[in-house]
RNA sequence: GGCGAGGUAGCUCAGUUGGUUAGAGCGCCGGAUUCAUAACCCGGAGGUCGAGAGUUCAAAUCUCUCUCUCGCUACCA
C-alpha cells in the first residue's frame, strides 16, 4: 500500500460555549474515525482543529461579564480542548485563532489577495452608536426578531428561533452598548467579489476539474453539498463583505483598515492553515507539504450549516492565493436532533459533552458507537436516551462484548488461557477465516467512502459471525468428545477477536486497546498458537433504566432559559418626549376586519380588508404566524389610518393594524373592550 | 414565495444505470440452547416504498401535481 499525505480538518468550534453531542456526531467523530483509519494504514495525516475565538459575540459577552475577550476565549478554549481530549478526538493539534501565528497568517493572506486585486471596496451605511462613537457590529444591535418576534435578537442571528438576520431586519434596533437607538453612518469595507469565480467553481463542483485538470471525483461528494453549492451559484454569487468594524480579531493590515478586523468567513478557515503551521513547527515538519503539495488530500469535515464556506468561499480564497490545494472532499453532515426537538444551545436543549463524560465515566466508546450508528449522514437524525440504552445493551454488550467474553472465558477454561493449535481446517472453518478478511475489506471500503454508519454496522457483523460460529460448533459440548476440534474452534474464535480489535480501532479506540490487552498483543500483532492471553474483564456494562431516566429528567427539568445570554433590555426604554401635537398627528381609528387571506407571495403576511368607518381599505399585516385568516374576520381592531400607503410585497397597504407584543414576541390586537362604531377615534 | 436535501417495516437506515414474492440491524412474537453480562443461535410476523396522476411489457427507482420535515433565501408588524 502506498502511503499518502492527508490534511484533515474539523470545523473550528466557536469559543463561546461548550460542545454538545450534535457537534460531535456531525463533524468531530466522523473526522476522528477517518483519521484513525488513515493512520492505521500508515498514511501521513495532519488532523487539524482549534477554537474560533473572534467575533462580536465574544466581545459582547466579555463586556457583559466584565471580562476581557481574551479571558472569555481562554476559559472556553480550555473547556473545549479538555472535552475533546477526554472524549478521545485525536487531533494532531487543537489550536486557536487568537494566537500570534494565526494573526500573522491571516493578515498575510489578506495582504497577498489585496495586492492581487482580489477585493473590492464598498461603502455602505451601517448602524453607528453616536454616544459611544463606534460602529456597531451585527451582534451589538439588539431588537425584535422579525421571524419569531423574540425581543432580544441580535443583528446577525436570533438566538431564540435561530434565524440568520441582518441588522436592518430588526424591529426597533437598539445599541447593545448604550441602549440608544443607533443611526446609520457610512463606512467602507472590503468585499470578496465571489461572482468573479462562478465559472471555475461550477466546473470544479460539476466535473471535479480545476484549470482543466482532474482534481477530485465529484461522484464521491455528498448530494447535499453539491446541491447547496449549485443552488448558490445558480442564484448568482454576490460580493461578500470580509471585514467588520470591530476591535477584536485580526486587524485589517492595509491602509484604511484602522478599527476594522477580518470577518469570520475569511478569518476562521485560515485557522486551519495557521494551526498546521504551529503543529509543523512543534513536530519538525514542513507545513507546506500539507497545504501546497498537490499530492496531499485536503478534506474538511463540517456540519451542513458550513457548506458554502468550505465548498465555495474558502476554495475561492485558496485559489486566489494560488499556491494552495483545494479540498478534495467536504463531507458535510446534517443535524442531530435530541428527544424530538432541535438541539439548541440558547435554550439549553442539549446533551453537553463535558456533562456526559462526567455522568458516564469511561463510556466514551459507548457514545461514539451510538453517535456513529445514528450519524446524520444523509438526513437529520435523532438521539434519544432510550435508543442510546438499547444500542449499548443490545449491540455493544450483547453482541460484541459477549462474544469476546465467551471466547476468552472458554480459552481459559479449557486451555489455561493459551491460544490453542489450529488443527484440521474444515470447509466451514476456512470459510469463517476468509470472512474475517472480507469483512475487514468491506469496512475499509465504506470508511474511504465516508459511510461511517454503514462501516460500523459491517464491523459489527464480524462479532455476529463469531457468535454464530460458536453456536454452530458448540465447543462446550465437543470438549467432552473431541478436544482437538475444540482447539481449532477456539483458535479461530480468538482470531476473530483479534480481527475485531483491528477493525474497531477507528470506531472504538479504547475498546480496541482493551481487547488487545485481553489478548495480550499489540494492535498490529497476530495471535499465534501457544500465546498466553490475559484474564478478561467485561468490555461493556449494561446501561440501567435509572441512568437513562436520570438523563431524561435532567433534560426536561433543566432551566431552558437562554444559557449564554439574556437580552440586555427586556422592556425597551422610553422614547424621547413628544408634544401633544405630535400625538394628534396620528389618526387611529377602530375598524372591523371584513376579509382576510394569506398574501400570495409571503409566508408572514395577511392581506386584510378593513372597514375603518371612513372607507373600506386594504391593509397588509405581518401577522400570518399569529392568526389564521378565518378567525379574525369580524374582529374590531385599532388602525393607524393616516399612515402613508406603502407597497408591501406587491400589494399596496393603506395604514397599519396596531399590535401589542409581549416579551415572547406574541402579538395581540389592540381591540376596544366593548363594541365601538367603526371610525371611532382612539385618543 | 424561490432554491436545495429528505419523506421506505415500531426505531435507525440500505435500495446501484427502472426488471422476478422491497432489504439490514435493533425492537416484538415463537423455537432451540446454556460457554457467556437471562446474553448468543434459528424461525416468524410487520411496509398499497408521503399522496395522486402519467410514461413503460415492467417504477421505491423516470415525468408532472400536491403534501409534510429540515436547511438556505425573500417578504414583514
Amino acid at each position: 500500500m502506498n502511503s499518502k499525505r492527508y490534511t484533515i480538518t474539523a470545523a473550528l468550534p466557536y469559543a463561546n460555549g461548550p460542545l454538545h453531542i450534535g457537534h460531535i456526531a456531525g463533524a468531530y467523530l466522523p473526522a476522528d474515525i477517518y483519521v484513525r483509519y488513515l493512520k492505521s494504514k500508515g498514511h501521513d495525516v495532519a488532523f487539524i482543529c482549534g477554537s474560533d475565538e473572534h467575533g462580536a459575540a465574544i466581545t459582547l459577552r466579555a463586556k457583559k461579564e466584565g471580562k476581557t475577550p481574551q479571558q472569555i476565549v481562554d476559559e472556553n478554549h480550555t473547556i473545549i480542548e479538555k472535552a475533546f481530549a477526554d472524549f478521545g478526538i485525536d487531533f494532531s493539534i487543537y489550536h486557536r485563532t487568537s494566537s500570534k501565528i494565526h494573526h500573522e497568517t491571516a493578515a498575510a493572506f489578506f495582504t497577498d489577495l489585496h495586492q492581487k486585486g482580489a477585493f473590492t471596496q464598498e461603502t455602505s451605511n451601517q448602524f453607528y452608536d453616536e454616544e459611544q462613537q463606534q460602529f456597531l457590529a451585527d451582534r451589538y444591535i439588539i431588537g425584535t426578531c422579525p421571524k419569531c418576534g423574540f425581543d432580544g435578537a441580535y443583528g446577525d442571528q436570533c438566538e431564540k428561533c435561530g434565524s440568520t438576520l441582518s441588522p436592518a431586519d430588526l424591529i426597533n434596533p437598539t445599541s447593545a452598548i448604550s441602549g440608544n437607538t443607533p443611526v446609520l453612518k457610512e463606512t467602507t469595507h472590503w468585499y470578496l467579489p465571489m461572482n468573479r469565480h462562478e465559472k471555475w467553481l461550477t466546473e470544479w463542483l460539476d466535473k471535479g476539474t480545476l484549470d482543466g485538470k482532474p482534481h477530485h471525483n465529484p461522484k464521491q461528494w455528498k448530494k447535499n453539498v453539491i446541491g447547496q453549492c449549485k443552488s448558490w451559484i445558480d442564484n448568482g454569487l454576490q460580493p461578500r463583505s470580509i471585514t467588520r468594524d470591530l476591535d477584536w480579531g485580526v486587524k485589517v493590515p492595509v491602509k484604511g483598515g484602522e478599527g476594522k478586523v477580518l470577518y469570520v468567513w475569511f478569518d476562521a478557515p485560515i485557522g486551519y492553515i495557521s494551526a498546521t503551521k504551529q503543529w509543523a513547527a512543534n513536530n519538525n515538519k514542513n507545513w507546506e507539504d500539507y497545504w501546497k503539495n498537490p499530492e496531499t488530500e485536503l478534506v474538511h469535515f463540517i456540519g451542513k450549516d458550513n457548506i458554502v464556506f468550505h465548498a465555495i468561499i474558502f476554495p475561492i480564497i485558496l485559489k486566489l492565493h494560488g499556491e494552495f490545494n483545494l479540498p478534495t472532499n467536504v463531507p458535510a453532515n446534517e443535524f442531530l436532533n435530541l428527544e424530538g426537538n432541535k438541539i439548541s444551545t440558547s435554550r439549553n436543549w442539549a446533551v453537553w459533552l463535558h456533562e456526559y463524560l462526567a455522568d458516564f465515566p469511561n463510556k466514551q466508546d459507548e457514545l461514539r458507537y451510538v453517535l456513529t450508528s445514528i450519524a446524520p449522514e444523509t438526513k437529520d437524525s435523532e438521539f434519544t436516551w432510550k435508543d442510546y440504552q438499547a444500542r449499548v445493551n443490545n449491540e455493544l454488550v450483547a453482541i460484541l462484548g459477549n462474544f469476546v467474553n465467551r471466547t476468552v472465558v472458554l480459552t481459559h477454561k479449557y486451555f489455561e488461557g493459551k491460544v490453542p493449535e489450529l488443527n484440521s481446517i474444515s470447509v466451514e472453518a476456512q470459510n469463517v477465516l476468509e470472512q474475517i478478511g472480507t469483512i475487514t475489506k468491506n469496512v475499509e471500503n465504506l470508511i474511504t467512502q465516508f459511510k461511517f454508519r454503514d462501516a460500523q454496522t459491517e464491523a459489527m457483523t464480524l462479532a455476529r459471525l463469531g457468535n454464530k460460529y460458536l453456536a454452530d460448533t458448540e465447543p462446550w459440548k465437543l470438549i467432552k468428545t473431541d478436544e482437538e476440534k475444540v482447539k481449532t474452534i477456539l483458535h479461530i474464535a480468538l482470531q476473530i477477536c483479534g480481527g475485531l480489535a483491528t477493525i474497531f480501532t477507528p470506531f472504538l479506540p479504547k475498546t480496541a486497546t482493551k481487547l488487545a490487552q485481553f489478548l495480550n498483543i499489540s494492535l498490529d500483532e497476530k495471535l499465534v498458537a501457544g500465546h498466553q492471553i490475559n484474564q478478561p474483564e467485561l468490555l461493556f456494562q449494561k446501561i440501567e433504566d435509572e441512568e437513562i431516566e436520570t438523563q431524561i429528567k435532567k433534560l426536561s427539568t433543566r432551566e431552558h432559559a437562554p444559557l449564554l445570554q439574556t437580552p440586555l433590555k427586556k422592556i425597551k426604554p422610553m422614547k424621547e418626549e413628544i408634544t401633544f401635537d405630535d400625538f394628534t398627528k396620528m389618526d387611529i381609528r377602530i375598524g372591523t376586519i371584513l376579509t382576510a387571506e394569506k398574501h400570495p407571495d409571503a409566508d408572514k403576511l395577511l392581506k386584510l380588508t378593513v372597514d375603518t368607518g371612513i372607507d373600506t381599505r386594504t391593509i397588509v399585516s405581518g401577522i400570518a404566524q399569529h392568526y389564521n385568516p378565518e378567525e379574525i374576520i369580524g374582529k374590531q381592531v385599532s388602525v393607524l389610518v393616516n399612515l402613508a400607503p406603502r407597497k408591501i410585497r406587491g400589494i399596496e397597504s393603506k395604514g397599519m393594524i396596531l399590535m401589542a407584543e409581549n416579551t415572547e414576541g406574541n402579538l395581540a390586537f389592540v381591540s376596544p373592550e366593548k363594541v365601538i362604531d367603526n371610525g371611532g377615534e382612539v385618543r
